[in-house]
DNA sequence: CTAGGGTTAG
């Protein structure tokens, strides 16, 4: 036997070997015998007579698919060396589609040079994989100038092309610059499919500008696209997140008149937003429904059962289900154990919170940093801030990286509890490990300085929010707000409450409550029950604080006729609601 | 032999 044949025998008889232990030895054998060429060593391994264009194609698809990267970058690495074999497009299109899907996009841009370099032309599929890498990187202007490289090589975009861009626009809160993309795409010969109207429909929705996304809908039947069932799920979705249930329950009727089927997804969102919305019996009669229409639940529907009887007060009910999960042929991961894990901790059941997290350890489920997030915060939550601070500890231990939700929940409890200097401790070592504060912990500072006397440090952070690129939200308002009522500063926080008006941030329940009682609290009765008044007009109910203080109002104070006649109704809408 | 869309936890 020769040792050209070598490759041969022996890739023939081990069929049960893994592409990387197959590629591994074809490729130590190529490398310690130049004279075999890499297709010669390839083709037996799929004991067939098909061209080695596809044979190879093959090999580096089942190479990538199986997660070894670095056997198929060796594998086209031999393909670029070889004189009597030139490696094609798609060859590089697998790599470079592997490399961003890894998040390593950076050496996928180094293919493509290398590619260009060897004077093989990138084709759509290229581009596409490239810019759909850069964009999930939130290097949208990147992803941009490829198309501009893409068109100016004379390589014509495709409607995927488009749908990536538009979705990546989306994903990023731009929806003008993706219906930019979107109208654009016409110009380029292309033509909306099913798949660009559900991005884009999607894109309204997450915005919450669901009847921009409903135009798209009728759009769609103009053009002739007809809905999918991901374009119903998308509008239902978007209907329930503006809360307007009664259509998407008209939707969701709508689905079997078009020739469709609900499948698993269509169930779980709408069931999802049962539960969150304490429409619990309804919820229950879905998956009633859903079962009977013969549609299988998957595990993604038993995380959303699971968190939703948690939500109700249910964990026992919930509990029981995780339990029954390997009777269905399903096993539960991480994910799962942290819904349940979130559950015991919103019903401050903490020891079995805790024991959960035990189980996934003897069970070799690794725990991730949420996993630890949700038990510090269930902690926190019952003043168990102690433990909380042990447990942060051990993140570390388990090689898990504290992100910025961690330290908020440390944070906050630790200004809860008065201890403002450790509190401020905390954060400058997390900016010592290189985490940026975002707006929720912002939001935690506010609060901290202003209840520890230091309205002025609050203020001052407020100020410097923009400067800092970020955009104060419904809550920072609400804790600055707060702070300066609590201190006396009555005429800044009025000008405060101008300035959400323009930046257009509409105050919500907790905004008026927080003017109600600063007014009371510096006997400004009359702008209380203005406030009161506009607060009922808007739809809004006073909170518990807010009632005593006024019952207080209308037992101590000589009120005017006017002002009577304000917080007689209050007091009667709340019987009513309280009664009914 | 490669590219695009809908639901869930802190």
């Amino acid at each position: 036997m020769s040792i050209r044949h070598a490759p041969i025998i022996l890739l023939r008889n081990c069929k049960s070997l893994n592409p990387f232990s197959l590629y591994k030895i074809t490729h130590n054998i190529i490398t310690h015998n130049t004279h075999i060429h890499l297709p010669f060593a390839i083709a037996p391994i799929h004991q067939s007579n098909e061209p080695t264009l596809v044979v190879t194609l093959r090999m580096l698809n089942r190479l990538c698919k199986s997660g070894e990267t670095k056997a198929a970058l060796l594998m086209l690495k031999d393909l670029e060396k070889n004189d009597t074999f030139k490696a094609n497009v798609t060859h590089y299109n697998i790599i470079i589609n592997t490399l961003c899907k890894e998040r390593r996009v950076n050496e996928a841009v180094e293919v493509y040079g290398e590619m260009m370099a060897k004077g093989v032309v990138p084709d759509v599929w290229t581009y596409n994989v490239l810019i759909k890498g850069l964009c999930g990187l939130r290097l949208l202007d990147e992803g941009r100038g490829l198309f501009g490289e893409m068109v100016e090589k004379g390589v014509a975009p495709n409607v995927v092309t488009f749908n990536i861009l538009v979705h990546s626009f989306c994903k990023d809160g731009k929806v003008g610059e993706a219906r930019d993309w979107f109208d654009l795409m016409w110009e380029f010969g292309c033509v909306a499919d099913v798949v660009s109207y559900n991005i884009l429909v999607n894109g309204y929705c997450k915005v919450k500008r669901v009847d921009e996304a409903l135009s798209l809908f009728v759009m769609m039947s103009e053009k002739k696209v007809v809905p999918d069932i991901v374009t119903y799920t998308t509008l239902i979705n978007g209907l329930c997140q503006v809360g307007r249930v009664e259509d998407a329950l008209t939707r969701f009727g709508e689905i079997r008149g078009c020739g469709l089927v609900p499948d698993v997804i269509a169930y779980s969102t709408l069931i999802d937003f049962l539960f969150k919305n304490g429409k619990f019996d309804e919820a229950v009669a879905l998956v009633k429904t859903m079962e009977e229409g013969n549609v299988v639940p998957n595990i993604d529907l038993y995380n959303i059962l699971i968190d939703g009887m948690c939500k109700a007060g249910k964990v026992d009910v919930g509990e029981d289900i995780f339990r029954k999960l390997p009777a269905s042929g399903l096993k539960p991961g991480f994910y799962t154990y942290n819904i349940l894990i979130n559950g015991y901790c919103k019903n401050k059941m903490i020891t079995e919170a805790l024991s959960l997290l035990k189980e996934m350890c003897v069970k070799r489920i690794s725990p991730t940093i949420v996993t630890y997030n949700t038990l510090i915060n269930g902690l926190c939550h019952v003043g168990r801030l102690k433990d909380a601070l042990l447990l942060f500890d051990d993140i570390h231990k388990r090689d898990l990286v504290p992100t910025v939700v961690t330290f908020s929940t440390l944070i906050d409890s630790l200004f809860k509890h008065e201890k403002f200097d450790e509190a401020l401790g905390l954060l400058r070592t997390m900016e010592g490990v290189g985490l940026v504060p975002n707006i929720v912990l912002w939001n935690i500072l506010i609060d901290g300085m202003c209840k520890s006397g230091k309205v002025d440090v609050g203020h001052e952070i407020f100020r410097g929010l923009s400067s800092r690129g970020l955009r104060p939200n419904i809550r920072t308002y609400n804790v600055m707000m707060n702070g300066l009522f609590k201190n006396g500063k009555l005429t800044d926080a009025n000008q405060l409450l101008q300035e959400m008006m323009i930046a257009g941030c509409m105050p919500d329940a907790y905004t008026f409550n927080i003017i109600i009682q600063g007014f009371l609290r510096w006997n400004e009765t009359t702008m209380a029950v203005q406030f009161l008044r506009r607060m009922l007009d808007a739809g809004f109910s006073a909170d518990i604080h807010t009632s005593i203080n006024l019952v207080n109002l209308l037992a101590t104070k000589e009120l005017d006729s006017d002002s009577k006649e304000v917080l007689k109704t209050f007091f009667q809408h709340t019987i009513d609601t309280t009664v009914t």
